[in-house]
DNA sequence: TTGTAGGCGTTATCAG
DNA sequence: CTGATAACGCCTACAA
């Protein structure tokens, strides 16, 4: 079994390694005859070509990249990641592709791993996440002319390719319901600062306040981490204040719960007393109570454009336009 | 930067090819003064080595696999598998290595991805869970002698390399919990038949219900898919029964939290009309109301033993013994 | 201590 | 239409 190379099959067909690698790679000029004697002992003995070899001899592994900016400790329970990699994978698997996954949180560790993925050409192409504003990796990528999508938006627009889930729209429209509602204590709940998300949002939730004629507050607007504590310390600030905020909305999911929690914790009855929206719509919403409000960004589409633009590039299809936008949908619960 | 290559470094640094791959390899017989010569060229030139190529030439290709007996779909929201992934990342780069996960529920996509990861030796090693009884995989692979850790039970014990969660003792501890509290209409709802860990998890149940003189009735053993819908489903089923349960052991606490919310949409109260205990204690655990009593597997060391070992394997260090056990442990809150 | 050369398993280019 | 042959970039005997 360890000796099935191309070299084999020939020597039991009784044909040269050259035609063996021609009927498997299904060249319209072989002899019928040939292709069947071939074929059979390929059957015979099971056997499948190295991909180590092909991927030296093609310059390229068939493999994409996703790399989270991020502690794998906190991905660990994170419903967007598992879901942008569900749809990663069974995207690229269509096209022949595998995914591999990595994650870092320390600029470091980060750099290694770019390194060691795409330096040392170990992927094909790379899908971003979780930008920073002028994130460093994106100019090297671009200077260096890898293939590489980003979720989520980056300006100058039309600089790179990116699908975007227009968190700018999203954020207005979110906020532009709960001031609807009546509410115009509106508090924000935000990720880690430096995420592009976090400023996107953040960007869409003051533009709607503003377009409404309220004043933005920034004892209002609140960051944490991408977690359930995260979010439910940021509650704990925001009904801290001497005029607690009537509605909030959050980041994720997940930081809305933790807020939700923490509410309900200190006595308030959602959404009565407060009002909550969240992002994602992944299943947690439905697992609480008061069922949660969210905005349903729509991450298998995201996943599957990328994924598909990605590999475009890889094998040099042009992908017009450069900029996608996937767009977001309120989800009318009971929170808000 | 598309020439970069070692003969380039080579030429650059006025030395041979075979030496620059020596010094890149640390060997001690290189001059000093060549060291630092190579050295300062790859430096300023960014120089890292092709992974493709290391790949073919050194027959591995630092790649684990893990692939999930399961639709992507399902994966989407599924905390399980976010966290082993997350924890398998972490532990495979201490050791250099990355990781390749794929899907597929399908028996003929399951076997398409076997044969494009393992056959093509385009991974190094797999990882498997969610074994079923049985499972064709196990038997393919231990017969190539294929490196590969098991995440579950198998048997004969012994004869694979597993790290188990013992399901069979943590499902015991689970069910005597509820016996103690009184109850002795308990239900129990699995995942998929097929999996071993829904039946051992099932074998666990009846061993305390027999060891404490309890009899078991048929219909309190319900199957759901991993998702919250089936444990609702199930749950509804249960409580339609003349004798509905006053306790439900759930296989993971998707499902718990399914069945929960079930049973109060129903109008019953947890844990007063009924106890219901999860697995896997997720941080879903503390974001429901009431916060749901769980057996701890303790995912990290599941995925970082299981990690170590594979890579142990790859690399040919002896592993031993072959069977790990981590122990589970119930975690308490108030559903239960 | 360094250089030369062979080969890892493919694919692709040339002759024949 | 088929068979030698040359890369792909790297590591490692073996030779100098």
């Amino acid at each position: 079994m360890a000796e099935l190379k191309q070299t084999e099959i020939a020597r039991l067909a009784g044909v040269s390694q050259a035609t063996v690698s021609r009927v498997l790679n299904n060249d319209p000029q072989v002899n019928e005859e040939m292709r069947q004697r071939v074929l059979a002992v390929v059957e015979a003995l099971g056997y499948v070509p190295d991909a180590r070899a092909q991927s030296l001899r093609a310059q390229r592994t068939r493999l994409v990249g996703l790399v989270m900016h991020r502690d794998p400790q906190a991905l660990a329970y994170d419903p967007f990641f598992s879901a942008l990699v569900a749809h990663i994978i069974s995207t690229a698997r269509q096209f022949n592709y595998h995914l591999c996954v990595d994650a870092a949180r320390s600029v470091k560790g980060h750099r290694a791993i770019y390194e060691e993925l795409l330096r040392t050409r170990r992927v094909d192409g790379l899908i971003l996440v979780e930008s920073e504003t002028n994130d460093e990796r994106i100019a090297r990528l671009t200077e260096q002319g890898f293939p590489f999508v980003l979720i989520g938006r980056y300006q100058p627009e039309d600089a790179i390719y990116t699908v975007d889930n227009d968190n700018v729209g999203a954020a207005m429209i979110a906020t532009e319901y709960l001031i609807q509602k009546g509410h115009c204590r509106i508090a924000y709940i935000g990720g880690p600062a430096g995420l592009t998300v976090t400023r996107d949002r953040l960007q869409g939730y003051r533009q709607a306040l503003e377009q409404h004629g309220i004043a933005y507050n920034p004892s209002y607007v609140v960051y944490g981490d991408f977690s359930s504590r995260g979010g439910a310390s940021a509650m704990a600030d925001l009904l801290m204040l001497n005029q607690p905020p009537t509605a909030v909305l959050a980041l994720d999911d997940v930081l809305a719960l933790g807020a939700l929690r923490e509410a309900q914790r200190r006595g308030r009855r959602v959404p009565d007393d407060v009002s909550i929206v969240g992002f994602n719509d992944t299943p947690l919403c439905t697992m609480v109570e008061p069922n949660l409000t969210s905005v349903a960004i729509d991450i298998p589409t995201l996943a599957r454009e990328a994924t598909q633009r990605l590999i475009d590039l890889i094998e040099g299809r042009p992908v017009e336009p450069k900029r996608q936008i996937v767009p977001a949908q309120l989800v009318r619960r009971s929170s808000a």
